[in-house]
DNA sequence: CCTGAAATTATCTTAAC
DNA sequence: GTTAAGATAATTTCAGG
């Protein structure tokens, strides 16, 4: 389990990825040596996945993000699966309780390529029987830091 | 715009953010300092939004996972999307077309947590008429890279 | 499990070309 | 774009609380 000093590491490393680690151990109020070997610690436990860089869709082309609810044949949810993983426009992909079996979060570059992204690609995937599709009109809120949201979870 | 060596470098960053900028010069065919100057560059356009960390949930306390589709009334939305910012538990916010108004993905500890946060807090937030709550059972695929979708999008 | 310091190695950043 | 060099930071090790 986490202790409170983990988790201000975490945030830390949640808020930048880049920070280094005379910062880092400052911020939390460590000396190096210990703030480095927890890092190490949450690296090798499974905690921290790794490193990862936000970048802004629309200043790299895409103009685009939608939401689609998608309903399959469980026969052949491996191969669906393994295409959705294989799709670049794909950003991400739950299996869900509900109406639809998957929800997927897709980027394209324009309306037109949503349309060809959802008729020529997405219901061609294997097993696919129907789409629900949402349109992201904008984004409230990105990602929340995991150790803040555990701050509040376990207080 | 960014050309082929940009995307190579944002591709990079997005796998490993904490890549050194001689491994990064190496890996995209250039040496350091132009290396260098093109990250800050992407840095400054906005391109490159900041470094986060990939965090697993499970490994720090969340169990659960769901997807909440939220239809509220449109006179206070301000408020809504203010107190949906500040809920440690909100990961992700989107205004989307279709049904409902707003899609939240939120993570609680357990189910316990869950039904406490649907029914004392989610419900309660300004405006909310009507929730509509899928669970995700499985995370088929997380984060994509924008770089790679670029590459594939602009063919 | 922490601090602090010292030594080595690697990396960052700027400046000159 | 390159190469080069001084400033900074990462990493390991060790003595000690």
């Amino acid at each position: 389990m986490l202790d409170a000093l983990d988790r201000k590491i975490v945030a830390a490393l949640e808020r930048d990825a880049r920070v280094s680690f005379g910062e880092l151990a400052e911020a939390v109020g460590l000396s190096k040596t210990p703030c480095w070997k927890r890092v190490k610690a949450l690296e090798d436990a499974g905690v921290i996945r790794g490193y990862s860089t936000r970048i802004d869709p629309a200043a790299i082309g895409f103009g685009i993000e939608a939401f689609i609810q998608v309903s399959i044949d469980f026969e052949v949810s491996d191969a669906f699966e393994a295409a959705v993983k294989k799709h670049p426009l794909i950003r991400r992909c739950y299996a869900t309780t509900g109406e639809a079996d998957y929800l997927l979060q897709i980027v394209t570059v324009d309306m037109r390529a949503l349309d060809r992204m959802l008729r020529e690609e997405l219901s061609r995937l294997p097993g696919v029987r129907r789409t629900v599709t949402s349109m992201a009109m904008r984004e409230i809120k990105g990602d929340i830091s995991f150790a803040e949201a555990a701050a509040h979870a376990l207080r």
